[in-house]
DNA sequence: GACAAACGCGAATAATTAGTCGCATTCTTT
DNA sequence: AAAGAATGCGACTAATTATTCGCGTTTGTC
């Protein structure tokens, strides 16, 4: 066992190897999906490496032809739904200011329903996210990504209101973030009803949170 | 290795014995001390027996004769912050209802500021309340903590409002609770004044929450 | 001060699991 | 079809760590 190496060499992480052959990009995607089959079965406990490779029908060397090691393939299911928030939000950010508090509050909601769709093309892959986050090893590249979004937000925020000091922009990034991650995360979890009211509520929140910076008239 | 008992047996958790010599009591506290001390230093990570032993001055045996499985030290620690919840809730129901808006915006800023004390008293311990999230075994444990606290919250808002339906109730009562923490968990990561900031954010979000589900007039 | 119970010890046990390596098989290319 | 590259294999290694158990020491009690 190498396990102090991983945490220390953030490259680590990267993919061993392209696949060469077509039969071997099946392979990866096999892995990746008996990782995500996995641990959505098993709650929040990540699989072993032994039971990735037997539910893909392969052998742990195969494995590692592929991964670094075992946080990797877990990295690269996230990736995909941590990736695709810097690209929502910018795209929110690339767009006219609004002049009033109508247009403001529509912008707030084009925001609010994008990011919602993250969470909702992305339902499987929770069970993933809350084992990234509840891992040692992983955790430190979730709170990178975190940040990320979080001077998105801030970034999106300035955009709509560019008097807004750059403190508080980051404060109410940070917290839309987490209430937005929070409540979908639970919302999630539960009937599609529930969680289209919980987004309600969240909407309403963010607006409620966003609304006393607002210096528009 | 015996893992897998601990994870069927709930009794598995309850303490091993009671302290019956003075010196005994004080060691189950170095235990405690110890195993929060690593869990704030080695931030989500928990602790292994010996290095809870080391920190502790004592032997891994010894501490077995106290705690049946290292799960349960952890646990130790967190049913005091677990429990205070439905004491404190509870408190804020055996009260008069609220008979107008403004009454009732005091009711919600008093729970509010009830449960935020709750936190700013045990910041020392949330780095073990994170370990707990992100452990298979403890999690389910702190998930029926969870529910508890949601069906007080909902009593709650029940008792604000009679006429609220119950699976309204219950809704915003899991809202209420996630966004609380959330927020709290990160703004005790910060300054003082950004805590408080964040919690004003909190109240703003809660009382935009539950505001269209008051009818009183 | 003697006896038993409680306490403390830590080497040993055992379970778990990440990652490797040399050999076997399959594919690609010429 | 033959060579060589890529892929696949899985027994093995090695690290980690929870938990036990028998023995020595301390404490409280009569």
């Amino acid at each position: 066992m190498k396990r102090s190496l991983s945490r220390e060499t953030r490259m680590a992480l990267e993919p061993r190897k392209q696949p060469r052959q077509q039969r071997s990009s099946k392979v990866v995607d096999r892995i990746l999906d008996a990782a995500l089959t996995l641990t959505r079965e098993q709650g929040t406990r990540t699989p072993t490496t032994l039971a990735i490779a037997q539910r893909a029908g392969l052998s742990v060397g195969s494995v590692y032809q592929y991964f670094p090691n075992k946080e990797a393939i877990l990295l690269d299911l996230a990736r995909r739904w941590l990736s695709s928030f810097p690209e929502v939000i910018e795209k929110r950010i690339k767009v006219p200011r609004p002049t009033n508090r109508d247009e403001f509050r529509q912008e707030v909601r084009k925001l609010f329903i994008d990011t919602s769709t993250i969470y909702l093309d992305n339902a499987t892959l929770m069970p993933v996210i809350e084992a990234i986050s509840g891992n040692a090893d992983l955790r430190p590249i979730q709170d990178e990504y975190d940040e990320q979004i979080i001077a998105l937000y801030a970034a999106w925020l300035r955009h709509v209101n560019p008097a807004l000091e750059d403190k508080i922009a980051k404060r109410l990034g940070l917290v839309m973030m987490e209430v937005g991650h929070a409540c979908r995360l639970v919302g999630l979890k539960r009937d599609r009803r529930t969680f289209d009211l919980i987004e309600d509520d969240v909407e309403a929140m963010w607006l409620a949170l966003v609304n006393p910076y607002l210096n528009l008239d």
